[in-house]
RNA sequence: GGGGACGUGGCGGAACCGGUAGACGCAGCGGACUUAAAAUCCGUUGGGCUUCACAGCCCGUGUGGGUUCGAUUCCCACCGUCCCCACCA
């Protein structure tokens, strides 16, 4: 018997499944189609054990499909714009893609290593002008039909990375990226409008029943859709210039306008400006409110901030009484109308505002076991439900009725109409960098912006830039933004700005279905293929790349280029991988590979392997370099083999769940991969001898038991519970030995079944048996096993029999035992009946095929 | 402040629709093989108690209640952990 030994025979399963070819698929395959995708890498060098996992969990959905009989597209590419190309190229000097195609062809040979299951027929980069030339034909597409727009507009400025960040891409007021504070700066933008989607986006989500609610709600509580009543207070006395028609305010609670006691504006709202250039009071309010930062901590104990304009707004419904206006601090001018009423005994803000300020607080709404007479608000506002009160014509009604009664009154006079207000903002997607997708426009002084014509696309990079200063290396370039203007011929200049990334990754599963149209997106195969049944990523794009798929495919639909709004049927969001951090007493991080773990009896200590130095055993946290909790891929492959790896990574948690790496689960992994070997092995080997008993029909059952298990296991994404079933299996054939003569045909069966059952998640191994057994061909062409229902339960059954609830003993039934039987044998059972001596059964419960329960008393 | 998820042995976790809690793996303990170690194989492993033994009893899924013949699973309250969003009117 010969040890299995994968660094020999993985290579040679790669190799032969690159000869034949087997993973390319053909647009025209007539079996049905299963598109399964992962979210494609960013080309960083080296793959991660992240990548493992996440890889491997496609790879065996894909193997599992393919053998069930479907056309698998599965490709892989690179999303390979992005800064750290830049920050490679400022710190050594290199060319951003020259290191992007190293880094891709490095990266591409360790992925290949993990034998997946991929057709790299259709491998892209988002950084091949053959892609984002595509990229600009559709943006040009969607600017013709409005969606594209520049505008002067307040944004998020990277002072690290010298970039514009998108709303979703500020994380606790920094750089989602380079972790800086972020700055607000005015500056003219591209922008796309998916705040036209914004109620398709929200209607879309809830056909989206193989997503996880929770990225569901994600996407919902982002996009933040409210409705309310937008209206127009009119000043009293007078009006401010600009503001004749009064000052307009958004609201979700118009059933409180009578509890109104004061308006306020946004630092920033057009009017405090306005009011500033006058005032140095109002000027230095307005400064120090921006000084304010947005972290956590900060906010939950910013105090509230306001300032009396002196300026006053006559109420709609109350003759004479009027209102005072105020700059308030915590007011946001990019929701809503940047303007509100405060309503202080309904809303804990505006309470905390008029408590410190001094302003009336008038209940408007009684809570239902309260008196008129005697309802009074503390220091909490009360938002909980009720009937209004002291508000004339709304009087009597609840909440429900009084919004919308108040939206009727207000409409009738002319004063506003309910509105509907999002929290999405529209997408800005330039950006000042080199290393992205140039946005396909001219700016001509005489004709403004000019796209570009199509017969120019695409508008590559150029490559010869330099990095030595700030900024961007295209507005710089000697030659290339000069060109002549694409309408009047004129000198005229293009577009420096270049596309956030996240556009990159918006649509490339729909290149893949044929990455080398003609059109951005050939709409046969688009058809033919779209959308991915199953997708596969980790949670942080929820709100980011998730959504702007889903809006881009949206757009793309309209367009006419594809035939799908939802990009993506099926999504699964897989958990991270962590490791225990080891540190020495300086506090210094220490590198897994460079530590000896000792246990005794339940105590664990670590030590420096070549120093002995006594180690601090730390938290287990998700893999990073800076905690040096990470293990290199390549060596575990090594030492391991790869299937060991991929077994691991995908057996030890749910899949969905955080996975900790530990040198004992790999080689657990590594001990199956041997036994499972030895098995066929020795099958292969011995000789069988008669026997007296046929115990093959166990066998049997057990065989399409486990045919069951597993299949169902990979259809639920329950790897980790299909694998510890593989694992029982493979005890109990152990039971059944090849040399009992009995068993031999039907253990064929068993390892026929096994060979094809482990082909997911071990495809080398399962080749390797396949070959041992004398299956035909590769057991990647071998069809999925399938099972006898029949066989799928047992001829006799151990039954459980309770007495009050409390498990007493078992029984041996047949299965098809009546329930008659089974309760008379219950009743019989010597172990049972010393319960029952002296008590009268009152009831006895067979729930049949599971347990049997004595009601006694 | 709003929303969501989760809590089971020394550890990761399993338990279909309410039906034998702890599958499977790791770690531990005992043994076989070996001159020895590694590897491998076999056995054992929630806690407590009774018993020479066979076997049996009690407790046990964060805490306290409830529904039920029966609850890790359903309901209520509480405690704790994690994630997302957030002065969003």
């Amino acid at each position: 018997m010969a040890r299995y030994n994968p660094k020999d025979i993985e290579p040679k399963w790669r190799a032969a499944w690159a000869d034949a070819d087997v993973f390319r698929v053909s647009n025209d395959d007539p079996r049905p189609k299963y598109y399964m995708l992962e979210m494609f890498p960013y080309p960083s060098g080296n793959i991660h054990m992240g990548h493992v996992r996440n890889y491997a969990m496609g790879d065996v959905v894909a193997r599992f499909r393919r053998a069930q009989g479907h056309a698998v597209l599965h490709p892989m590419g690179w999303d390979a714009f992005g800064m750290p190309a830049e920050n490679a190229a400022m710190e050594r000097g290199v060319n951003p893609k020259a290191w992007t195609y190293e880094n891709i062809a490095a990266m591409r040979e360790q992925l290949k290593m993990l034998g997946l299951s991929i057709d790299w027929s259709r491998e892209f980069a988002t950084c091949d002008p053959a892609y984002y030339g595509k990229q600009q034909a559709w943006f040009l597409k969607l600017m013709e039909r409005g969606l594209v727009y520049r505008k002067e507009a307040t944004v998020n400025w990277d002072p690290v990375d010298m970039t514009v960040l998108a709303n979703e891409q500020v994380i606790d007021g920094r750089g989602w990226r380079s972790d800086a504070l972020v700055e607000k700066k005015k500056l003219t933008q591209w922008f796309l409008r998916i705040t036209d989607y914004a109620d398709d986006l929200i209607e879309g989500l809830a056909t989206l029943d193989r997503w996880p609610d929770k990225v569901r709600t994600m996407q919902e509580n982002w996009i933040g859709r409210s409705t309310g009543l937008q209206m127009t207070f009119d000043f009293a006395g007078g009006a401010p210039a600009d503001f004749e028609a009064g000052l307009e305010v958004y609201t979700t609670r118009p059933d409180t306008l009578f509890g109104a006691s004061f308006l306020g504006i946004a630092p920033d709202h057009p009017l405090a400006e306005q009011l500033s250039a006058a005032s140095p009071e109002v000027a230095a309010f307005i400064a120090e409110c921006r000084r304010g930062g947005t972290s956590e901590a900060e906010i939950e104990g910013a105090e509230k901030l306001g300032l009396d304009t002196g300026l006053r707004v006559a109420h709609p419904f109350v003759v004479g009484e009027t209102l005072p206006v105020w700059i308030a601090n915590f007011i946001l001018m990019d929701y809503g109308t940047g303007a509100i009423f405060g309503c202080p005994a309904h809303d804990q803000r505006d309470l905390d505002f008029a408590r410190k300020y001094g302003l009336p607080v008038k209940a408007v709404v009684l809570p239902p076991d309260a008196h008129s007479a005697t309802f009074m608000v503390g220091s909490e506002a009360y938002t909980g439900p009720g009937r209004i009160f002291n508000s004339g014509f709304l009087d009597g009604l609840t909440i429900e009725q009084a919004k919308a009664e108040a939206v009727t009154r207000i409409e009738a006079i002319g004063k506003g109409k309910g509105a509907t207000v999002y929290r999405l903002r529209d997408w800005g997607v330039s950006r000042q960098r080199y290393w992205g997708c140039p946005i396909p426009v001219i700016h001509c002084k005489a004709c403004g912006v000019v796209p570009a014509p199509v017969s120019q696309l695409p508008i590559e990079l150029p490559d010869d830039v330099t990095f030595d200063k700030p900024g961007n290396p295209l507005l710089r370039h000697p030659t290339w933004r000069f060109v002549p203007c694409p309408a009047c011929g004129q000198a005229a200049e293009r577009e420096t700005d270049t596309l956030d990334t996240f556009v990159d990754s918006s649509w490339y599963f729909a290149r893949f279905t044929n990455p080398d149209a003609v059109d951005p997106i050939d709409k046969a195969a688009a058809d033919r293929w779209l959308p991915v049944d199953q997708y596969i990523g980790g949670i942080e794009h929820a709100v980011l790349h998730l959504l702007y798929a889903r809006f881009v495919t949206r757009a793309l639909k309209d367009e006419g280029l594809v035939s799908v709004a939802e990009p993506f049927a099926g999504l699964f969001t897989q958990g991270m991988l962590t490791h225990e951090t080891y540190a020495r007493q300086s506090g210094e991080w220490v590198d897994p590979s460079r530590v000896v773990l000792e246990t005794a009896g339940n105590t664990r200590r670590a030590r420096l392997a070549d120093t002995g130095e006594a180690l601090v055993i730390g938290d287990i946290e998700k893999m990073s370099k800076s905690k040096k909790n990470v293990v290199a891929p390549e060596e575990i492959f090594e030492q391991y083999g790869v299937d060991a790896a991929r077994l691991f990574v995908l057996s030890d948690s749910p899949p969905e769940r955080d996975v900790q790496w530990t040198t004992g689960g790999v080689e657990g992994a590594g001990r199956f991969v041997q036994r499972v070997w030895a098995e066929f092995d020795s099958q292969a080997e011995a000789v069988a001898a008669p026997v007296d008993e046929d115990r093959s029909d166990e066998l049997r059952r057990a065989t399409h038991k486990i045919i069951k298990a597993v299949t169902e296991s990979v259809d639920q994404f329950k790897f980790n519970s299909g694998i510890a079933r593989l694992y029982e299996f493979l005890n109990l054939l152990k039971a059944f030995p090849a040399t009992d003569g009995g068993v031999v045909a039907v253990r064929a069966e068993a390892l026929s079944a096994l060979a094809r059952l482990i082909s997911p998640y071990t495809p080398h191994l399962a080749e390797e048996c396949w070959l041992r057994m004398g299956g035909e061909g590769m057991v990647v062409d071998a069809p999925w096993p399938e099972f006898d229902p029949a066989l799928t339960t047992d001829s006799e059954l151990l039954l459980p029999v309770q007495v009050n609830g409390k498990r007493r003993g078992e029984i041996r039934v047949p299965a098809d035992a009546s329930e008659l039987d089974v309760r008379e044998k219950a009743l019989a059972d010597e172990t049972v009946s010393v319960h029952l001596a002296g008590l009268t059964v009152r009831k006895v419960i067979v729930v049949p095929g599971r347990i049997v329960n004595i009601v006694v008393g």
